[in-house]
DNA sequence: GGCTATTGTCAGCGATCGGCGACATTGCTA
DNA sequence: TAGCAATGTCGCCGATCGCTGACAATAGCC
C-alpha cells in the first residue's frame, strides 16, 4: 500500500452521482459520520443522505462547501481532447433537450 | 498569442462565483451567446445569466450539464497539502455555519 | 446475545428555484 | 448615425428544495 491509500488520484465529475460517490468516499476517508459532516457543512443529515445518493437538484453552493470541508476541492483541467460524442452533432437539439429535462 | 489563447490551464473551483466565471469564459471561448448555450443545456437564458453571476443555489445537475456541454468537465485532484486557512481551525463551527447560511 | 451508533426513510412546511414573456440597456457593425 | 444582436432585469407561476422530528433497519462492538 502506498502513501495515498486507496483513493483515486483523479476522478472526473460529470454527473450528480459522481458527486455523491466522491462525497461519500471522502467522508468515510475522513472518518466522519453523516451527522458530523452535516454539522460541519451546515446542512441537515437528510441533505447529506440525499446528495450521497446522487440527488441531481442539490444546491451547488452547498455541494462546493461540502467538498471544501472534506478537502476535496474541484478543479477544471483541459483533460481530454474530446473526440467522441460531445456536442453539436447536427441532431435535433430540441429533442435531446426535451428528453433530458430532469425526469426525477 | 499561443495556441491556447488566454485560458487558465487549471482552475480551482471553490465557490459559485468560480463556477460562474468558468462558465462565462468557456462560453465565450466557444463563441456562443447566452441564448445558444441555454438552448443546448436545456435551460432558460435567465438561468445562464444568474449562474454566470455566481448564483449559489443553482441546481448542481444543470451546472454539471452546462460544463459538460462546454467541454469543461470538473475533476478532483489531490491538489494541495492544505496549510492555509481552510477548515477546522478550532473556532466555533456553529457560529461560522450560521454566518455562512446563504444570505443571498 | 444484547446494545448503541449509524444510516435510511417518512410527512409536512416555508422558501426558493427555474421557466415564461416582455422590456431596458449595452455593444458592435455597417 | 441608425439598427440589430446580445445581455441584464422584471413579476408571476408550479415544482422542488432543505429543514424539522420521529421512526425502522443495519452495522459494529462489548
Amino acid at each position: 500500500m502506498s502513501t495515498y491509500g486507496d483513493f483515486e488520484a483523479i476522478m472526473l465529475i460529470r454527473t450528480p452521482q459522481d458527486i455523491g460517490a466522491l462525497l461519500r468516499e471522502s467522508r468515510k476517508k475522513a472518518g466522519l459520520g453523516q451527522a458530523e459532516l452535516a454539522r460541519r457543512i451546515g446542512v441537515s443529515r437528510q441533505w447529506v443522505v440525499e446528495v450521497e445518493r446522487g440527488k441531481p437538484r442539490a444546491e451547488m453552493g452547498l455541494v462546493l462547501r461540502a467538498l471544501n470541508t472534506l478537502d476535496n476541492p474541484l478543479q477544471t483541467g483541459l483533460t481530454a481532447p474530446y473526440d467522441g460524442v460531445a456536442d453539436t452533432p447536427d441532431i435535433d437539439i430540441d429533442a435531446i433537450v426535451e428528453a433530458a429535462r430532469q425526469p426525477r
